[in-house]
DNA sequence: CATAATATCTGACTAAAGTCAGGCATTATG
DNA sequence: CATAATGCCTGACTTTAGTCAGATATTATG
């Protein structure tokens, strides 16, 4: 069937759909602009200049909004401490009871759009899938804390990819698991890609040999909703990219035959198979990269 | 991961990319409204009360843009012939041009949109289930021309599915395929659930026996991306309905065991298990339904 | 310290969208 | 056939969104 239809007709479905997502912004009678304006202030987002480039507003008309809603005793401005010039938004406490039932809307909205599902899991998936390939420009690689749920969780749909992958399954007390202490620089690094707060990868990097400069690339995913983006690739970039930083000049990496694809990316981006360097039960082939100076 | 939180970044994502939709229509120099209102009549929605039921437009608005329309000479206006009070549009050949213009940038967007992708097809599987997911209540079961692009695509999914799942493959060759002409009323019907003319599912209906009353059901078949939504239970009940108006008292069906969802809504549904009424090679489970009176 | 640059606000606009009470034909109904 | 109902149109509004040229205050810079 051509593809081109079902994308028009995946517009205009979801028009529908995100329609009625406006409706939820005005449905507590005041202006979709006033609206958005406050529920970025309730986001976090206190500068004028800050919201008027989330909002892409004019300068003039968010001036009248921010003024509108102060006059409703939703939000006080107060000049910026750390310039005269600047303006900054915050919530009173009456503009936090009206975000978080904006909020309760939000939400009331999604459960009832999954509650029609006898299944919501494919929807949820097949939205996740949609979602990251339209804002696939905007996915961000950085530094996590490897104790934080987006950590926890990416390991924990790794592992549950390993169980389903290998013949034998995956347990990960048989692997050699990272070490949370290990992976803050400069001896490691937890590197995340995210969407909007919301992890689809990750990889870490650990030192293997400080004195001769070697660490190890481990971990490697890509939720299977944001594959084939290229995505696998700009995390070893970003890994490689790390090491660097913390000054090893030798990454090496283990995997296994059952990963093919991840094999395929390392021999495709200069790696070199080598001798094995560690017994890990699920290690069947070895890698090693030569980092180039920065 | 939390599933609220991936509906409302879904939603997020999409209302940005769904703005730049209506950029797509700004882009032609003429205010969305009217835009949208020549989009609605080149679609075929003729009677003016037609048009204000689609987009939902107040009767004084409509009549303006209407008229905007009429003396930019895009479209025409005439009593509708059945009832003087009603009026029905036409586009004129340049209001056709135009129309065809706005098709044009459309599609672009959703070629745009597509090449991002290494390989579309997961990306455009992932926008149908959330398609058919939110427009779940439009679906509609009909009958189809057999001969219809529609039904060809059905059976070659469902060829494709059974090919599949059969361990030993599956060839139309060898399996009693059904007759064109027999799948007309009052001998038989195809009947296709579909989605804004998108096909989702069919089941067929075909004589077996008419003096005796007995019909078959074949082909069943759902879509992967519209699954878990009890659409094979409305297309059974549609298959029943549709014999029921042909006259025919009794129902029977072979299946496989590989197809194991398939056999458990059957007997959910009041099928009782029967001796082999074939010899198709891929029939192994066969099933009996008695209707009741119209 | 004068001047330029920056950040926001104000006033004076326009365009687009939407609302609503009536008006005028046309058609249905007792 | 008179009356009611229907379908669309018109005029007179309002609200929302958006634009833009200054005004004002503050901060940076030579």
């Amino acid at each position: 069937m051509d593809s081109i239809a079902r994308v028009r007709r995946f517009n205009r479905i979801v028009t529908a759909e995100v329609g009625a997502l406006d409706t939820s912004f005005l449905s507590r009678g005041r202006p979709l602009g006033a609206a958005r304006v406050l529920n970025a202030i309730g986001r976090g987002i206190a500068d004028v200049a800050a919201i008027r480039d989330e909002l892409r507003l004019d300068s003039g008309l968010l001036s009248r909004l921010l003024r509108a809603l102060e006059s409703e005793h939703l939000i006080e401005l107060a000049p910026s401490p750390q310039d005269g010039r600047r303006r900054t938004a915050s919530l009173t406490q009456a503009g936090r009871a009206e975000f978080e039932a904006y909020e309760h809307l939000s939400n009331q909205r999604a459960t009832t759009l999954l509650s029609g599902a006898r299944d919501a899991s494919p929807l949820l998936d097949a939205m996740d899938t949609v979602a990251i390939a339209l804002g696939r420009d905007r996915i961000q690689i950085a530094d996590a804390d490897p104790l934080s749920w987006q950590a926890t969780s990416c390991l924990a749909d790794y592992y549950g990819e390993l169980n389903a992958r290998f013949a034998a399954g995956f347990d990960v007390e048989k692997s050699r698991a990272p070490d949370p202490k290990r992976l803050s620089r400069p001896n490691g690094a937890f590197l995340i890609a995210s969407l909007d707060d919301i992890p689809v990868g990750c990889v870490i990097v650990q030192a293997l040999d400080r004195e001769a400069g070697v660490a190890e690339v481990k971990r490697l995913w890509v939720s299977t909703t944001a594959r084939r983006q290229g995505l696998a690739k700009a995390l070893m970039d970003a890994a490689e990219q790390a090491a660097r930083e913390m000054g090893f000049r030798t990454l090496r990496l283990d995997t296994n035959s059952a990963l093919p694809e991840a094999a395929a990316l390392y021999r495709r981006t200069g790696w070199t198979e080598i001798e094995p360097f560690n017994d890990d039960p699920y290690a069947e082939v070895f890698f090693e990269k030569k980092l180039s100076a920065v």
